[in-house]
DNA sequence: AGAACATATATCGAGCCCCGATAGGTTAGC
DNA sequence: GCTAACCTATCGGGGCTCGATATATGTTCT
């Protein structure tokens, strides 16, 4: 019931929030380049309506992955387009995202250790 | 990938340490009356490490749950013995924790979805 | 006896971060 | 021309976690 495990990625109580939103818009963006609210829209779809960004929440992140290197911004100004941002992973972000699924893999393996549930 | 599911109960991203503090303090006193230092101990423990309960998230989260009516506290005044106080589960708690975890089930079903990965 | 440490509860300010509101601009359809 | 959908962006408010701090008792070692 409680062998050390220490050495088990996990994800930090006080940042859940964060790195959920992190580990979904990295790997919306594993599938190909994306822009703001193409983001916003697929992650609705892809998760049946339970999650999505609000605006407010969404772009901010944005801007830090670009600052951090995990994502890549580049705006389309095709003339006669409307002004948008196509975002696009960096190996950096790759790498950010196979460390954040491991990391979420152990937080629900530590997760449902201390609820005594099976694990679904 | 993207049937509607919207009935599928689901944690609200902006509440995720939230209630991960709540079902993890619910499924703790389903196993029977702890008190708080206690609590933080055993979490510490059935987490292998992972999850740690800071005393100045604790104690208000316990007393935000006590006045929900989700747990009974009762002062244990045993003479000669130190202030204690000892908190069980009342039925509102009961319930709360089986809908906390179908919730958590939910949004790592939605979570994985999205990810694209095998879910563990 | 006294020091040091684990036990035990509690509060508060700082700081982070999500959210809703708001703003400004473009394209398409009627 | 008007409306709705598309698209990016910022800001203030508010909720919540955290670390520091306070207080006090039981235990163990010297």
């Amino acid at each position: 019931m409680n062998e050390p495990r220490d050495d088990r990625p996990t994800v930090e109580i006080q940042s859940l929030a964060r790195s959920c939103h992190e580990a979904l818009l990295l790997a919306l963006l594993a599938g190909g380049p994306h822009h703001g609210y193409q983001l916003a829209l697929e992650l609705e779809q892809k998760s049946g309506g339970a999650f999505r960004f609000n605006h407010g929440t969404l772009y901010p992140i944005l801007h830090k992955l670009e600052q951090e290197g995990l994502i890549r911004g580049d705006w389309l100004d095709e003339e006669t387009r409307r002004k948008r941002k196509s975002y696009s992973l960096t190996e950096a972000g790759r790498d950010r995202l196979a460390r954040q699924i491991a990391a979420w893999r152990g937080f629900f393996f530590n997760f449902f250790s201390v609820i005594g549930e099976e694990k679904p």
